[in-house]
DNA sequence: ATATGATGTTACCGACCGGTAACTCTCAGT
DNA sequence: ACTGAGAGTTACCGGTCGGTAACATCATAT
């Protein structure tokens, strides 16, 4: 298959900080390389030499590569969960606020360096075993993200809380995958429109 | 990996008609295969077996498993290009009836037996050289997708037809992909009343 | 200084994969 | 009856991949 190739697999962080722990280089180079080239699609010979390492150490920091997988999104989903947590301290007592401002952060933080999609959707299109380590972490991520809208929803004392909550949950997904497939300047380009007006249409009227 | 278990690998479709020709079967067989199993983790062997031929055959039809994946998607494209014109057919004149109708046979025919999400975006999700002939084809049919639904809309006067038909995009694309994330009782069970009610938010008012 | 644990290096294994060669078989059209 | 194209069979190749063994090196703490 032409993904066979030896084409030159290229890492786009920004830097291999040869200062930082083994464990913690291996991390972030995996999470790019997989994320940039698919996770079949990269060895992990190819990870160790991102990382400034070797297979050894990457062997014994993490048993497998699947279970190196799951350790990247693990890590994935942390930093996302910590960008919430920031997120619900800075509206704190402000549901619609966290909302909002989730909403207004989005074209900053996620869609413009999402030119491939999401990672937790492209790892379960890759990885359909069930049972697999990291479909967990993607089933329990995308969990929360959808718990945290519904909370969110209701706290706002929003109409049809759990319907709103789910549409948004699913023009977010949409956007997400359809960088790769329409591309930015696609549907996802609008998508901090169409969120503001969803909630404004079910902010209960005053009189 | 575990995906490189030698796990048997099962075909879910109805039937290997033997009497059909075979590139046919080997089509189908592939198309089933990959989607349940993903592109990287099916071998040409596998396919060759479960279409009940050998390999030389099916490199005898397409050239590589790359272009094979491609015919794949293309054939893919065709079928929901062709219910897509039944239904324009069944609605000839009445863009909003066309609109609705396919909302209304969106539960029947995507939903139900897209456990596996989207197979262009799950193929676009594997392959992401931008090169690979299978890329072209997903840009080529969700591109498609998307105008048919801005046409649409516009033909139908809703208000806004862009921003309306990229939501109505962005949804659809959402539920499927959540199949494989949240399961089929999640967000995407609401779909057709999400997608009822924000037509008719984009209805104008007669006075 | 020495013991200890983490890291680097090299070499290797078995399995699998995409793809090809060379040959035989089957069967429809003339 | 002959032919020629499509289909089946077997065997093989070169390459890559995930994973392991055995050993050398380095840093640090006591």
């Amino acid at each position: 298959m032409s993904s066979t190739n030896s084409a030159k697999i290229a890492s786009t962080r920004s830097s291999t900080n040869t200062d930082a722990a083994p464990r913690e280089r291996i991390l972030t180079s995996a999470l790019d390389l997989f994320y940039g080239h698919g996770i079949h699609a990269v060895g992990v010979d190819a990870i160790a030499e991102a990382a400034a390492t070797n297979k050894m150490t990457l062997y014994r920091h993490f048993g497998s590569k699947d279970e190196l997988v799951a350790e990247c999104l693990r890590r994935l989903a942390a930093e996302t969960d910590a960008a919430w947590e920031e997120n619900a301290r800075a509206y704190a007592g402000d549901p619609r606020g966290q909302l909002l401002g989730w909403v207004r952060g989005l074209g900053a933080w996620k869609l413009d360096l999402a030119e491939r999609g999401c990672a937790f959707l492209n790892t379960a299109a890759e990885l359909p075993d069930k049972d697999h380590p990291a479909r967990r972490v993607v089933e329990e991520f995308k969990g929360r993200f959808r718990e945290r809208f519904i909370a969110l929803c209701r706290e706002a004392e929003l109409s049809e809380p759990e319907l709103l909550a789910d549409e948004i949950f699913l023009l977010c997904e949409g956007a997400r995958v359809s960088m790769q497939s329409v591309g930015r300047e696609g549907p996802a380009k609008r998508l901090p429109e169409m969120l503001q007006r969803l909630i404004a249409n079910h902010t209960k009227q005053r009189r």
